[in-house]
DNA sequence: TGTACATCAGTGAACGCGCGTTCACTGATGTAC
DNA sequence: TGTACATCAGTGAACGCGCGTTCACTGATGTAC
């Protein structure tokens, strides 16, 4: 609500402490984050961050959807950048914008992309009822393979279950370069990544450029 | 050496303590992890465990190598089972094995992955020189996939790059069941990684019964 | 407009805890002669 | 075969630490009349 920094009131404690908490684990990584370091940062008693959570796991699954809404933004940019002359190209360029923004993202932010899928992030953001507002990251993902079924780059007979397999392609690239067992660099990972999502696509079997698309 | 169990000396404490610390991660998970609880329930004082490992993360980084060993272990085994009689179909079919063991691993021992995959598990075990025995489960999927070039099921331009793709794939999947990103049955899941394996192949371009898979 | 009061959002001090790790040590082991 | 001795693998006690969390509290805020 008000603004004022000083005085006895923060204001807006939740948010500052969430935003600290972001900055902590993606400085120096989930495992040594404390919430009373995040207070302390923020100015405040440690006690002052239950009046807004329920305990430190609360505290991380905010920090949690923070990263998601993050992503869901980046990948709305990235989708939006696109050239849509042709529309069946673009809905293809669109759905490729999705996977390399679920990469790059990950890069950049690997320890809040740690605590996204670590231990009950991912169930408590994610689910049935997520406290992400819409549409998340996973119905942008799915929206981009809509889009390329209505542009004609993908038949409707492939297009079941889609999303897990698109999910799951990227997401494992993510991991394996964030935990370092692919090893690569930024070059690598790109020429890596263009591959990899050809071969997404192909597996799909979308169509690509008029004809079904070859790895 | 010795199996003498009473007395001033354990006699193998290292793989005691190994072991331990793998049952304690896999029932309470990685992050309420102690040495002094693995030493505890060894029989031990906690500094006989300094005797062994550097330190704490080096006592992990042995639970992750342990963990990568059975991981081959499950992937060797699940292949040799495989019906033979046609080449090629067999090279396919062993190549969907080593993928299957791979999930079924990360849902029977989720924590344990946890462990492999989480920070610097991964990199030390992976490396250029890794710390695990070979074959390790990287390079049983590199034979797999030669397999299939040697046995006609994929031809010899599409080889490159195909280790990542199908280690993303699988990855991908096994990371998101195991953290419960999408939650699914045993059934679910089942049908929903013949999918997935339908569709790496299909990604790769691999021939599964004489043509082109299609998804 | 002014006052009374309930509610809210912080403070300050303290708790018990188990942790990782270090120290100086000692009992057991195995080898050289 | 017997003894001396270096080495190894454990003990036992203690350390300092920061943590998450709880308690009773108080200053600030905003609303009813």
């Amino acid at each position: 609500m008000t603004e004022s920094k000083a005085g006895y009131h923060h204001g807006d404690l939740r948010n500052a402490l969430v935003e600290q908490a972001v900055a902590l684990v993606e400085s120096a990584g989930p495992e040594s984050f404390s919430l009373r370091e995040a207070a302390r940062v923020v100015g405040v008693t440690p006690n002052a961050a239950y009046r807004h959570f329920a305990d430190k796991s609360d505290l991380l699954v905010a920090v949690a959807a923070y990263g998601f809404v993050k992503l869901g933004r980046k990948m709305q940019r990235r989708s939006a950048a696109v050239d849509e002359r042709e529309p069946r190209r673009a809905a293809v360029a669109r759905f490729e914008a999705v996977g390399r923004a679920y990469v790059d993202f990950a890069v950049a932010h690997s320890n809040l992309f740690r605590v996204m899928f670590g231990l009950r992030g991912l169930a408590c953001v994610v689910g049935a009822d997520p406290i992400v507002a819409r549409p998340t990251p996973f119905d942008l993902l799915a929206a981009s393979i809509d889009a390329m079924v209505s542009a004609g780059a993908l038949d409707p007979s492939r297009r079941a279950g889609a999303e897990l397999k698109a999910w799951s392609v990227v997401h494992g690239f993510a991991s394996l370069v964030v935990e370092g067992g692919a090893p690569m660099t930024a070059a690598e990972r790109g020429a890596s990544l263009d591959a990899l999502l050809a071969f997404a696509l192909a597996g799909l079997g979308a169509r690509v450029d008029g004809a079904a698309r070859a790895t």
